[in-house]
DNA sequence: ACAAGTACTGTACCGCGAGTACTTTTCTCA
DNA sequence: TGAGAAAAGTACTCGCGGTACAGTACTTGT
């Protein structure tokens, strides 16, 4: 939530509108969502609900929008941080696996859930534009990841014939199944060590090790 | 969809409500799917619905039931047939995976989704045992998994350091994610891909290769 | 042939939640 | 102090989950 000063009173109770919301979808999903409910809890009428979203599919959109941008900023942080530790692609990159592993590791009460993977199980709730959110969500994330794996390929021989495709889309399958399982379980540790069991398929199909 | 013969009229019409609710709740989520919706498409009235189940939570927890049981003996048969291919625990649970991809690569319009996954995402709208079917549900397929990865264990000396409840929780994980990333990219492919990436991995880690 | 289930249909009703429409008030800052 | 931003107020509609209960057609054993 940066700096709560800068933002209007306007925008700020949109924040909290979606912050409550987020939090309701993730656990009911967004058709179990009552706006009754995040009224309530935001403290504002049904007006001064419509008045920040024409409707419901609004919300889910803005819900998700701002969920992207969040997540593509934390993405960036840590291969940013990542690259300042090692210049070698596949370091930088196993840098990378093990910091995400960390931060997901130290989320108080596990993570609370990927808004990306509760759409998708509620695909036809939304209009189109909301679903090629989503669509195109996962497609930036192979596109990053590929590009990291294209690097890493041209300088280190697989020790198995690989599709980096396939090797990208990998990390978010494990990071959404392992929310998934740390959820159902309530195992919070689960999504970090499976993060990092993909850290080690990466190393042992550059390094062998 | 076993022998419909052998269903009694009744019978086949709770399956058939069932069918209808599971295709519903995989698209819209278990509370964006009214019953309304479900009667209609099942050609029954309201009072028909509530003679076979007394609630929507009952509807949700024989729903969940019935795809637990479904899912359970695919995997007994696979591994079965992957048995009787292999006496060696690593091979066998290699063909397993192989067969497994195939499976789901078979689907002719892609995995339909998993309704554990659609229901961790909604754990507040369900009843408490329902909530622990779906716990259940991983923690078993995580003791089948790793029974299997015990026996590798015990014949194969791992490449790396491996903690063999996450090996098996990796698989869960993978298939979960996959079929997440199957249905928002409409690649239907992704899936048995991921699935013989995890393969890849087993055998790197026991076979360094 | 008939009684006893089984598997429904029909009808009527209730309260809550999403969403619409439009007017009015309060707050905030230049 | 006045204009726009940020709501509140009011009033209504419709769909949905759920209840209650009476009636009916089909089926099956005896």
């Amino acid at each position: 939530m940066a700096n709560v000063q800068t933002l209007s009173k306007g925008e700020q109770t949109r924040e909290r509108i979606l912050d409550i919301a987020q939090d309701a979808v993730l656990h009911k999903g967004f058709a179990g969502t009552s706006l009754d409910e995040i009224i309530a809890e935001a403290g504002i009428t049904k007006s001064g609900f419509f008045y920040h979203f024409k409707d419901k599919n609004d919300l889910a959109k803005a819900l998700l929008q701002r969920y992207l941008d969040t997540e593509w900023s934390v993405f960036d942080a840590l291969f940013k941080q990542a690259d300042e530790l090692s210049e070698d692609p596949l370091h930088s990159f196993l840098i990378f696996l093990k910091l995400f592993a960390e931060v997901m590791g130290d989320l108080p009460n596990g993570h609370p859930g990927c808004l990306v993977s509760s759409y998708v199980y509620s695909d036809h709730m939304f209009s189109r534009d909301v679903r090629e959110m989503t669509t195109e969500g996962h497609r930036i994330w192979r596109r990053r990841f590929r590009e990291r794996l294209d690097r890493i390929a041209a300088r280190y021989p697989s020790r198995i014939e690989i599709n980096l495709d396939d090797m990208a889309d990998m990390l978010s399958a494990v990071a959404d199944g392992g929310i998934i399982l740390s959820k159902s379980l309530s195992e919070p540790g689960v999504l970090s060590r499976q993060i990092m069991q993909y850290r080690a398929f990466v190393r042992l199909v550059f390094l062998g090790n």
